[in-house]
DNA sequence: TGGCGGCGTTCTGGATACAATATCCAATCC
DNA sequence: GGATTGGATATTGTATCCAGAACGCCGCCA
């Protein structure tokens, strides 16, 4: 069974919205568009490389191609799409380099999310926050692991004040959320092997959430950056994730 | 006499195709009206506030609306403007905070750019970037002191083989230029004087290029950095800035 | 047999036409 | 007199239509 089927409504500014006063600017189809396909690729129901016909989308949603079109470009500015002119979109493929290149720059901006969010992290959060880690301890399928994985860390930093910033690390997380999927699926039996009862995973999640709940800001940022660091490291072993 | 009119080409892609092959991907009329629009809003002929009207910025350009709705949707993403359904396209105001925030993330960002690319500077950059160190100081108007000053700083990185990064930082740049441009009116007694015959600005950027040129990594990360970070904590005195 | 060039199909890029929404102003009601 | 509501107008959002580029197919020829 696979949570998230297709709306991981699961962003950072979603999860904002979700304490504030919901911003109603009217949504627009162009919005529906690119939420549309952006949960198809995050989700993996669009793979790299795979061609995006506008048509196909259109018609799959009910318009005309210029929502669409505009839905495209935006997409391409996150860097989920690579857009050829005259020849069309596809889903952007990462290759090792851009993967690297993703997790240095994690590894130098999620620590500072981490701190920005901390002191603001309230009761709300903490509740959200620990039902996310048990959901996680009693997931056994790793794609539902991975997803719920996601929004815990996305969910940490939420309540930074930061909304460039939050964006920024959220398009991260979806560049690269397939690749961590192949990922997961070739190292993750050592990740997800229990020794005891606790995997390394469930270990750093209860680690962190523990120096956030003492706002032990210095731990935390280390938690976070010495597991982005080990992950881009321990990446170089596994070079056929990028096929 | 105000130097890079309309097309300041100065980006860091560019500066990036100067030595590769330039990828001659055909631009279609999206790109030259978004081209357009992002010159006009960084070199300030558009100001913050300022409503963007499809029909205006079509028949300026000779097109239809349609390239232009795609560009602004471009625009968005890069932070230049803001779009609001029904409303129109205005120039983003950027406040104090996301200023700050900006700011923030540069201070994380460019020095791990600068790391990045000093070890890749050819003869070709250095000779480029000797020329506009000269430039800057014989330069007298401080408009163009800042668009060199922009120029000059998006070189030494631009050897990065990073291009997320180096787009993001340009991003950084391009949100905040015209803010820099009343900050330095404002402040800039203070930073263009001169003592003896070399002010604060060119006296780091002689301090950067030197350890640029010795390879000194270390040093060259803690000009980048202490210099963001001061730029950072000054502004908190001038908040006139954002009107 | 294998490469190469013309031709048609398919899809994208852009223009034009129409629908929907916001904004502004004046008339109306309390 | 001030707030409110209704409609005219301007501007955006979307659909339809046309032109042109890319890609594949097929036949031709060395």
């Amino acid at each position: 069974m696979t949570l998230l089927s297709d709306s991981l409504e699961t962003g950072i500014t979603v999860a904002i919205d979700a304490d504030g006063a919901r911003s109603l600017a009217t949504e627009t189809r162009v919005d529906q568009v690119a939420r549309h396909l952006r949960a198809a690729i995050v989700n993996g129901r669009l793979k790299p490389g795979d061609r995006i016909r506008q048509e196909a989308i259109a018609a799959e949603l009910g318009t005309s191609r210029i929502p669409v079109r505009e839905a495209l470009r935006q997409l391409e500015s996150e860097g989920l799409i690579s857009l050829i002119p005259y020849s069309g979109a596809r889903v952007a493929r990462v290759d090792a380099e851009e993967y690297e290149e993703i997790y240095l720059m994690r590894e130098h901006l999620e620590p500072l999310a981490i701190r920005e969010s901390l002191p603001r992290l309230t009761a709300r959060h903490f509740s959200e926050i620990h039902d996310l880690v048990a959901q996680i301890e009693r997931t056994e399928d790793p794609t539902d692991v991975l997803d719920l994985d996601r929004r815990f860390h996305l969910l940490t930093y939420s309540a930074a004040a930061r909304p460039r910033l939050l964006q920024m690390i959220e398009g991260f997380w979806n560049s690269t959320q397939q690749y961590r999927r192949v990922f997961y699926r070739l190292a993750g039996d050592r990740l997800i092997s229990h020794s005891g009862n606790v995997s390394l995973t469930h270990m750093e999640h209860r680690l962190l959430v523990d120096a956030l709940e003492r706002r032990d800001a210095d731990t935390a940022d280390n938690i976070v950056r010495v597991h982005i660091r080990r992950t881009r490291l321990t990446l170089a072993r596994y070079r056929e994730v990028f096929d």
